[in-house]
RNA sequence: UGGGGAUUGGUGUAACGGUAGCACGAGUGACUCUGACUCACUUAGUCUAGGUUCGAAUCCUAGAUCCCCAGCCA
C-alpha cells in the first residue's frame, strides 16, 4: 500500500490523512501546555512529573505500558471529556474529543472519559454506552489497558461523598449556608446587573445549616425545601457570584447511584472538584464557561483554606509528599487539594446543520429521522452510519483549528475533508443507480443470456498498490439515466442518439436507436460497439491518419450478472445555512427530501463477493447486521460494555471500523449499512452515499 | 443598563512591534479510460476613527458590531 510509507512512529496519536500535510502553528491552548510543560522557577514543570502512582499501567506489556513508562519523569499533561449522558454525542463534542485527547497523544499525556452524571432527572444508560461508543469510533480510547493515553471512565457521581463533604466543611468555614427560599423566591431576588440579588437565610448559624443539610441528605425534606447556597457576592455583576446553588433536593433514582442520594450537586459545585479529584492539568471547556471560572477557583480556594501541602497536590493521591503541618499551624481539613487551569474555546458551528440534543430529540422522538444514528443526523453516530470516517472528522476539527473566535464553518469543508481521505482509501466499483437499458446489437450471441467478457478494471488510480478486479460484460447493460439526453445540450458529452462514448475498460458503443414506451419514455437504447476499442482503448488511426476520440466515460452494469441493492441517497437535513435563524424554530428549516431511496440500484457483482468473503471471516460484524446501534430514544435493558472495534480488510483495504466502503464511479462514495443482511437466502445489500463526487457537469448544467 | 469574551480575503486560520502568510473555496487553463483526482496560474483580507513609533494586524484612546451571563440545567 503506498500510505504504508514510514508515518511518524513516535506518537501514539490515531494517524490521520495519508499524507502529511504542513506542520501547523500550535494553537493556542497547546502554547499555554509548552509553557507549562518547561521548567518553571523551582526548576519542575507547572504541573509536576509524572510518578509510578499516577502514569498508568507502568508495569503492563503492550504500548499502554509503554507510553506510561515513557511518561514517567515527563511533564503532566491530563485531560478529559467530561460529558453528561443526557443525549448522543454530535460534531460539535467530536471538536472538544479530538482536542482534548489530541493533547493527551501530542504529549504523551492522559486522557480521561469522565461522565458528569449530577443530573439525574435526565439521564440514561443508554446514552453512556452511545457515548462510549463513540469515543471508541473516534479513536479517543479510554480503557487503561489498551489506550496509550487513556486515563479511565469516571464518574461524578461516585464523588458525591467527597463533594458532600467538601461542602459540610464550606459551611463550618461560614463559606455557605442553607436556603429555605423556593426556585421561584430566588429568581425574583436576583436582582439586576445594579441591583444586588436579596439572600435572607445567608446569617442562619453554622450549626442550623449544618443540621439542615444533614437533614437534605438524609430525605427529611420534600423537593425543593431547601437549597444550600455559597456565600459570595450578592452584588457581583457575574450572576454566578450571587450566592450561587450548591445543592438541590431530589427523590429522583440515580442511574448509577440508585436511591442512596436525594440531594444533588450542581454543575458549578461539581465540576471544578471533579477535575480536581482526577488530578487534570488542562480543564478544557467552551467559552460560555468563562464566566463560571472565578466560581470554580472560588470552590477550590474555599476548600484549601486552612490546608497545608504543595500547591500542586491532588486529592486521592498519597500525600507523602505532603508537609505535615507544624505544632503551631491551625486546625487543619487535610492537605490541599488539586486546582485543574480551565482553558475555554469556541465551539464551530457548521453551516447547514444544528447541534441542539432538544431538536434531535424531538425529531427522533416525532419519527422525522429514522433514530439518533440516522445518516442525516449531526450525530457522531449518524455521521458513522452515514460512512464518514472517523479520521476525516478529526482532521476536520484539526484544520479548523482551536481559536476563542466563534465561527460559522461552511459544511463543504468537511465534505472536503472527507472526500480527501475518502479518494485515497476507497476501493472503485462500478453501480448504476436509475438503470436504462443497452443493447448491443452487433455484439455475439453467445447463448440465451449472450456472450460474456470479462473485462479488467483497476481498483483505485491513486493506489496501485489495490491491484485489479474483473467485471463481466454481457450483450446487454445497465448505464446510469442521466447519462443519455435524447436532445443533449452542446456541453453535454455523454451519450446521445449517433453519439459515441467509452464504457469504462470495456468497448466504445454508439448509440444507433431509441426504444421508448407508450407514454414517450425512454425505456432503451439500441447501440453498436466498435471491436476495435477492446478494453477500451483508442482504436488505431484511420487512412488520414487521425484518431477518432470520446469526450465521456460512463460506468456500466451488466444486466445478467448485476446485484440489486438498496441505495439512500442524502440531502443536507435542513436548507437553511443557519436552521431556525429565519423564525426562531429549526424544524422550520427542515428539508422534506433529504432523503431519497433507491430500491433496486444494479452493482457489479464484485461488490456481493468482497462482502460474502469478509462475511466469512468476520469477526466484527457489527457494520453488517442491523442490531448495531440501537435504532430509537429510550432505555435499553443491556448493560453490556460497548466492544472496541476491530478493524476489517474488506476488498483489500483495512478500516479500522470495519464499516465497508467504495467509490462508486462517478457516482460517490458509499457505505455498507447496518440494515444489509448477508445471511439472508438471498442477501440483501443496502448502501448509504456517504458524499457525492464534486461535479464539474451538474455544476455546469445549473447554470444553464 | 452591569459583567465576561470576540473581530485578519467567500470560509477557517497564522503572523506575539519589522515583507500580511497558509489551507479550503471560487475563476481560468493543462491533464485524464471517473466532467473525479492531479498540476499550473489567478482571485481576494487586518471592524472604524484618532494616537504612540523609523515602523502597528500587533501597543494606547474612543467608538462600532457580534456572542455569553439573572435554571434548584450542563
Amino acid at each position: 500500500m503506498p500510505d504504508a510509507k514510514p508515518s511518524n512512529p513516535s506518537t501514539s496519536a490515531p494517524q490521520s490523512s495519508p499524507d502529511a500535510s504542513p506542520p501547523r502553528p500550535p494553537n493556542f491552548i497547546e502554547q499555554i501546555v509548552e509553557a507549562d510543560n518547561r521548567p518553571g522557577p523551582s526548576g519542575a514543570p507547572r504541573w509536576g512529573v509524572w510518578t509510578r502512582d499516577d502514569a498508568g499501567p507502568v508495569d503492563a506489556p503492550g504500548p499502554a505500558g509503554d507510553a506510561a513508562r515513557a511518561r514517567l519523569g515527563k511533564p503532566r499533561v491530563h485531560t478529559r471529556f467530561p460529558p453528561e449522558p443526557n443525549g448522543y454525542l454530535h460534531i460539535g463534542h467530536a471538536k472538544s474529543i479530538t482536542l482534548n485527547h489530541g493533547l493527551a497523544a501530542k504529549y504523551n499525556g492522559r486522557f480521561n472519559l469522565r461522565f458528569d452524571d449530577t443530573n439525574p432527572a435526565k439521564e440514561e444508560r443508554e446514552f453512556v454506552e452511545a457515548i462510549k461508543s463513540d469515543l471508541l469510533w473516534l479513536g479517543a480510547d479510554f480503557n487503561p489497558e489498551t489506550g496509550a493515553n487513556a486515563g479511565g471512565v469516571f464518574w461524578a457521581s461516585d464523588y458525591f461523598a467527597q463533594m458532600y463533604e467538601w461542602a459540610e466543611e464550606l459551611v463550618r468555614k461560614g463559606r455557605a449556608y442553607v436556603c429555605s427560599l423556593t426556585a421561584d423566591e430566588v429568581s425574583k431576588r436576583r436582582g439586576t446587573p445594579q441591583v444586588p440579588a436579596t439572600s435572607p437565610d445567608r446569617d442562619r448559624p453554622i450549626e442550623d445549616s449544618i443540621r439542615l443539610l444533614r437533614e437534605m441528605r438524609d430525605g427529611k425534606h420534600p423537593d425543593g425545601a431547601y437549597t444550600l447556597r455559597a456565600k459570595i457576592d450578592l452584588a457581583s455583576p457575574n450572576f454566578n457570584l450571587r450566592d450561587p446553588v450548591l445543592y438541590r433536593i431530589s427523590h429522583a433514582e440515580h442511574h448509577n447511584t440508585g436511591r442512596k442520594w436525594c440531594i444533588y450537586p450542581m454543575y458549578d459545585w461539581a465540576h471544578g472538584f471533579e477535575d480536581s479529584i482526577e488530578g487534570i492539568t488542562h480543564s478544557i471547556c467552551t467559552l460560555e464557561f468563562e464566566n463560571h471560572r472565578p466560581l470554580y477557583d472560588w470552590f477550590i480556594d474555599s476548600v484549601n483554606v486552612g490546608r497545608h501541602g504543595g500547591p500542586a497536590l491532588r486529592a486521592g493521591l498519597s500525600t507523602a509528599s505532603t508537609p505535615a503541618p507544624g505544632p503551631d499551624a491551625p486546625p487543619s481539613w487535610g492537605p490541599r487539594i488539586h486546582h485543574a487551569q480551565q482553558i475555554e474555546f469556541a465551539k464551530g458551528s457548521l453551516t447547514y446543520l444544528v447541534t441542539s440534543k432538544r431538536l434531535f430529540l424531538r425529531l427522533v422522538r416525532e419519527g422525522l429521522v429514522r433514530g439518533w444514528d440516522d445518516p442525516r443526523m449531526p450525530t457522531v453516530a449518524g455521521f458513522r452510519r452515514r460512512g464518514y470516517t472517523a479520521a476525516a472528522i478529526r482532521d476536520f476539527w484539526t484544520e479548523v483549528g482551536v481559536t476563542k473566535t466563534e465561527s460559522l464553518i461552511d459544511y463543504s469543508r468537511l465534505e472536503n475533508t472527507l472526500r480527501d481521505h475518502l479518494n485515497k482509501q476507497t476501493p472503485r466499483r462500478m453501480g448504476v443507480l436509475r438503470p436504462l437499458k443497452v443493447t448491443i446489437e452487433n455484439y455475439p450471441d453467445g447463448g440465451p443470456e449472450g456472450k460474456t467478457e470479462h473485462v479488467e478494471l483497476v481498483n483505485n488510480p491513486e493506489n496501485p498498490a489495490a491491484g485489479m478486479r474483473t467485471a463481466p460484460f454481457g450483450r446487454t447493460l445497465y448505464i446510469e439515466r442521466d447519462d443519455f439526453m435524447e436532445d443533449p445540450p452542446k456541453k453535454f458529452f455523454r451519450l446521445a442518439p449517433g453519439a459515441e462514448v467509452r464504457l469504462r475498460g470495456a468497448y466504445w458503443i454508439r448509440c444507433e436507436r431509441v426504444v421508448k414506451d407508450a407514454a414517450g419514455d425512454v425505456t432503451e437504447l439500441i447501440c453498436t460497439y466498435d471491436p476495435q476499442t477492446a478494453g477500451g482503448e483508442s482504436p488505431p488511426p484511420d487512412a488520414e491518419g487521425k484518431v477518432r476520440k470520446v469526450k465521456a466515460t460512463l460506468h456500466w452494469v451488466s444486466a445478467a450478472h448485476a446485484v440489486p441493492a438498496e441505495v439512500r441517497l442524502f440531502d443536507r437535513l435542513f436548507n437553511a445555512e443557519e436552521p431556525g435563524k429565519r423564525t426562531g424554530e429549526p424544524a422550520d428549516d427542515l428539508n422534506p427530501n433529504s432523503l431519497e431511496i433507491i430500491e433496486r440500484a444494479m452493482l457489479e457483482p464484485a461488490v456481493l463477493e468482497d462482502l460474502l468473503d469478509y462475511a466469512a471471516r468476520a469477526t466484527d460484524l457489527r457494520s453488517l447486521r442491523s442490531k448495531s446501534v440501537p435504532p430509537t430514544d429510550g432505555p435499553t435493558s443491556s448493560d453490556a460494555e460497548p466492544a472496541p472495534f476491530n478493524p476489517a480488510t474488506i476488498a483489500g483495504i483495512t478500516w479500522p471500523d470495519a464499516i465497508p466502503r467504495y467509490q462508486f464511479e462517478r457516482l460517490g462514495y458509499f457505505a455498507l449499512d447496518p440494515d444489509t443482511d448477508l445471511a439472508a437466502p438471498t442477501p440483501r445489500l443496502v448502501f448509504n452515499r456517504t458524499a457525492t463526487l464534486k461535479d464539474e457537469w451538474a455544476k455546469q448544467a445549473a447554470k444553464g
